[in-house]
DNA sequence: CTTTTGACGCGTA
DNA sequence: CTACGCGCCAAAA
């Protein structure tokens, strides 16, 4: 693999990249929005939430991204939280008796160093103009 | 160009 | 524990 054209998501939308890093998320584990956004580098959790509610049919896994509670964040439209939970259940998340998952057991630790650095995440997005 | 539209998080009381 | 206020800003129409 040449230089050509990288794969590094530096120069894609904020929504792209949020998206790029959701897909990172393992099935039966558990991101925040804050978390998300924390990678993200640049951004807020709630545009994280932004993100989320516009990633349409999308192919992101979109239901192991909660709130910093740890539960299902309820959407202005009313509905499909309770399609979000099943999903996790379906992954083997567990929920308690107040609808929260425990972060200890089932939170995301966040994509490993070498995905972060091929994909430009880290130490930070390259200042303007140099690029590696 | 302007307007609308939202899956958050945190501090404070 | 709950309730409330407020800052956040990209993307599509």
């Amino acid at each position: 693999m040449s230089e050509g054209h990288d794969t590094s998501l530096r120069e894609a939308s904020v929504y792209e990249r949020i998206y790029a890093i959701a897909r990172q998320i393992p099935s039966g584990r558990l991101a925040s929005y804050g978390q998300i956004a924390a990678i993200e580098g640049h951004c807020t959790a709630r545009m994280v939430g932004y993100a989320m509610a516009a990633v349409g049919n999308r192919p992101v896994p979109w239901q192991r991204v909660i709130n910093s509670r740890g539960s299902v964040s309820e959407r202005r439209h009313g509905g499909g939280t309770s399609r979000q939970r099943r999903l996790l259940e379906g992954e083997g998340v567990v929920f308690d008796a107040r609808g929260r998952v425990d972060f200890q057991l089932f939170g995301w630790a966040g994509p490993d160093w070498e995905w972060l650095e091929t994909n430009g995440f880290y130490p930070a997005p390259m200042p303007g103009g140099s690029r590696r």
